[in-house]
Formats: structure tokens, sequence, C-alpha cells
DNA sequence: TAGGCCATCTGGTCCT
DNA sequence: AGGACCAGATGGCCTA
């Protein structure tokens, strides 16, 4: 498909770099840890309530719900769970709706990021559409094999 | 039909 | 105080 010498080396190259990743196994460190489960299953509240009249609301120690204690961060509600203040903030519907559609932009704008990363990296063109984690993945082997091409790993001669 | 992927909502925490 | 970031939950769509 290219015209010079070296640019033809290196399609070959690079399709053998994305034939390999096709059959390539991930590392184990690269692996997403398994998704801690809860065990109830909670129900979605209503957009309708209104939760407080206050922004902010603290729950007492021993009042806190297990709700809550369970979707923290682990690095926040450590294996006691007692040594961080449950400073809660309770927002109005109309702060919630507002929430909702900063969290949709920043999710567009996320997605754009992702889609200009799926154009940067090689792939066949009949292939389907990377999904985010293969695009990531292929991008983090990508930037390998590109620094080992310019370090000359590659070298034959 | 099960599993993967994604969009969306939501609440907790961080940061300005 | 409130926006940004993050992760869990949920439901829809698609494919093997």
């Amino acid at each position: 498909r290219s015209a010079h010498p070296e640019i033809l080396w290196m399609d070959s190259t690079l399709i053998n770099f994305v034939s390999d990743m096709n059959l390539m196994e991930f590392p184990p460190k690269y692996a997403l840890a398994p998704k801690q489960q809860v065990d109830e299953t909670p129900t979605r509240p209503s957009n309708q309530t209104r939760l407080n009249d206050s922004s902010w609301s603290r729950d007492l120690e021993d009042g806190v719900s297990t709700k809550h204690l369970m979707m923290g961060s682990p690095r926040y509600y450590g294996t006691h769970g007692h040594t961080r203040s449950k400073r809660r903030r309770i927002i109005t519907v109309v702060q919630r709706q507002a929430a909702n559609v900063r969290e949709r932009k920043r999710m567009f704008s996320l997605n754009e990021a992702f889609d200009e990363l799926r154009r940067k990296v090689p792939t066949f063109a009949y292939e389907k559409r990377l999904s985010r984690i293969e695009t990531l993945r292929l991008a983090i082997v990508y930037i390998s094999f590109m620094t080992d091409l310019e370090e000359g790993i590659f070298d034959s001669s």
C-alpha cells in the first residue's frame, strides 16, 4: 500500500503486530479485579424524592446505613470503617439532574478521547470496533512496540 | 440465552 | 458550596 520501502517494512511489521495482538493473552497484572458484589440488591431511589433541606447532613457513626458503607471507597472505609466521619451531602432533585447532565457530558468527552485513541492504534479495517478496554490494552502494547522499534530492538542487519 | 459492552443514574469523596 | 471524579448498580442492545 505504501510507496516507500521503509514504509512497506513498517506496514508488514505493523500487520504482524496487529495479528499478534489478536492472539495475545494479556498479563494478569493488567487484569481488572473482580467486582465486589453487594449482597443486597439496592433499589434505585425515585427521582422525585427530596432528601433533606440542608445540602449536607452528618450521619451518626452507628446510624449510617450499610449501603453507604459498602458503596464507599475501600481506602476511606478501612477494615473497621470507623476512622472517617460520615459527612454526607444531600442534594435537591434539581441539583441531581444538573449533576446527571454534567456526568453525561463528562462521559461524552471521555468517549471522544477513546474514539481519538481508536484512530491512533493500528487495526484491520474489517475488524469490528474496538471496545474501550481493548483500545486501552492495544494502545499499551502499541506504545511498547513503537518504543522497542525506536530503540532498534527489531534491527536484523 | 448468557455474556460482553455501553449509557445512565447515583452517592461518596476529592478539590477549588 | 458545588463541580469533578470515581465506582457500583441497572437495564438495553448485540452477538455467539
